[in-house]
DNA sequence: CTGAAAGCGCTTACAG
DNA sequence: CTGAAAGCGCTTACAG
């Protein structure tokens, strides 16, 4: 109270300003906007005015008058996993500095299916979409490639719209190779099929490098030892107990992702197990959990995906028609979870 | 190609609905928000042509006809942490449910100043406010209370506008507890001043509960005991290491977040040290990895807590003047992190 | 360099 | 129960 009693009960307009100024609306937005032909005395009255009136524009009215929204839409999946945190994030950086806002919306398969015929609740209200692990196949990024609002597609490899994703296929190669190369024979692979990842290549591209390459080293994946751990803790770690139940158990597992890789270490715990000694864990993804725990995993860039996707789609706001699919690296971060086996042969 | 070539090249608007059902525009806008004095007969003729034109409202035209946004702003530290981003997801079940947007901005200082002041990017935007941990305080709060939208704070009690929060200092008491009646002696606390719990109470609730419990225990916080691990892994892992070089380490170590404590545990694992036998930790959060590599903590609700503090915002939004403090419950869970001392008096 | 005016697509009193 | 019309607060050709 006793305060300042002049605080306006309603926010300044572009007639509170132009008023202010002398001059019409139009300068006033022109001014604002930093367009050219506004004589310099001009623009500094108005940004004057501007700013005694605190006035900001009203963006809904911006907007509708201008057809731009300022806004993209990101649908991913529950933003409930570190992965689509840090995609997201990364997406934010960029976005933000921008001057986008972003409306994020849940992936689940309808919402997937709405978007691929353009019926989401980012109709009209976005600039431009950016789909994280929706999975459209290729079929799906000819549909996307019709919508009237440019799409970036993140986690997987089209070429009808601009992707970013990395080589599954390579990163389950090199989970399998550096067990091989440890000396383990007798690997068992855990991956799932989680509600985020429902439907998903990327499991399937995860399991293919990886059977891939025991193939190479003369190995075959035993049926016993493909197990699905539902892509979390609990999953992983009640995966990873039927595993150890098994007459012979693996002396290595691969994890398709850190989180199922703590459900491992978690089972491997409640056996009095030591990992790295007793089994040898791989997991992926360089979850920040991973180095404190010492889990050896296959790295992703994520936030540097998100960062990625957010300004190839701001190129294509700014006019860019270029397309093309854009890799990003892995790496493997080796770390005491994974040694050589035991009960070497 | 040689799909559907009658895909309208742009959306259909009120306007076209109306000629379509043979009505107004004011007709149209009622039977589609279901408003009352429209005909039944009259509702579904409008309702099937805005099917049949696959019409969604201009949301820029709805909000600035209306003045009702439709959206909430969440200025929340970097979304970075767990404890964050499962805040908001808390937030988000609620408002999505509602249909209201999320407009999400970070709580730097200067954003905290700015949205004390009325100043920010929120302004004209959003129909109302939830502050994640930004601490106001009693003062903040009153300025917040002045402005035009309802307010709801987060992480902290405050008593002009509506507040949730655990109770902090009950939260240090019981990981101090927990130690003490274990046998523990020379212990140590871990807090820190993060970017995102800067000039917070937080750490400093936590400290006085835990002071509190060592003093009706007859301890005293040994100052040398006393340190900083910046509420990241990081942070905890250096300054675990600095506590065990010291003369004479601690036997256990209270860290005021998980994520510390992870930083904690892996300290321990570069030294060979066994947690719960060689050194007992106590958490706070319990984060997801947590259950997974046995980590002791003090349990918050955290996804309630965002989910609490939406509903009351709504309340709000819906005209609910009611003004109070919502206290949330802490759990302490015990787990393998924590033991006997293992060098007992 | 600047202004008058139309228009963006809705919502909502105001009259019937 | 329904319609004509004003108005929300901007932006942007179109003229000067």
């Amino acid at each position: 109270m006793g305060n300042d009693h002049l605080t306006p009960p309603t926010h300044a307009t572009i007639d509170d300003v132009a008023r202010e100024a002398g001059v019409s609306t139009a300068t006033v937005s022109r001014a604002l906007h930093h367009l050219p032909y506004v004589a310099e005395s001009t623009r500094e009255r108005v940004l004057e005015a501007a700013g005694r009136l605190r006035y900001v524009a009203n963006p809904n009215a911006s907007r509708l008058a201008s057809g731009a929204t300022s806004t993209v839409g990101v649908l991913a999946p529950v933003l409930t996993s570190w992965y689509t945190t840090e995609v997201v994030a990364g997406v934010e950086d960029v976005m933000a500095e921008a001057g986008y806002d972003l409306l994020i919306s849940t992936a689940d398969p309808e919402a997937r299916e709405r978007m691929l015929s353009g019926e989401t609740r980012f109709r009209q209200r976005v600039d431009g979409v950016l789909l994280v692990d929706v999975m459209c196949r290729e079929d799906g990024a000819q549909r996307l490639a019709l919508l009237d609002v440019p799409v970036v597609v993140l986690g997987e490899e089209v070429h009808a719209v601009d992707s970013v994703s990395v080589d599954n296929i390579a990163g389950g190669a090199m989970a399998a190779d550096h067990l091989v190369t440890l000396g383990h024979r007798h690997i068992a692979m855990m991956g799932g099929r989680s509600y985020a990842r429902d439907a998903h290549d990327v499991p399937n591209d995860r399991a293919a490098g990886f059977r891939g390459a025991l193939r190479r080293a003369g190995l075959a994946l035993d049926p016993l030892l493909e197990v699905d751990g539902g892509f979390d803790i609990e999953g992983g770690r009640l995966a990873m107990h039927a595993l150890l139940d098994l007459p012979s158990p693996p002396t290595g597992v691969f994890a398709m992702s850190d989180e199922m890789a703590f459900g491992v270490l978690q089972a491997m715990r409640e056996r009095g197990l030591r990992p790295g000694v007793d089994v040898s864990v791989v997991g992926f993804d360089d979850h920040p959990v991973s180095e404190a725990i010492g889990l050896t995993t296959v790295r992703q860039p994520v936030r540097a995906i998100g960062r990625t996707g957010a300004r190839l789609l701001l190129d294509h706001l700014e006019g860019s028609a270029e397309v093309d699919h854009h890799p990003m690296p892995l790496s493997l971060v080796i770390r005491a979870s994974t040694g050589v086996p035991h009960s070497s042969p």
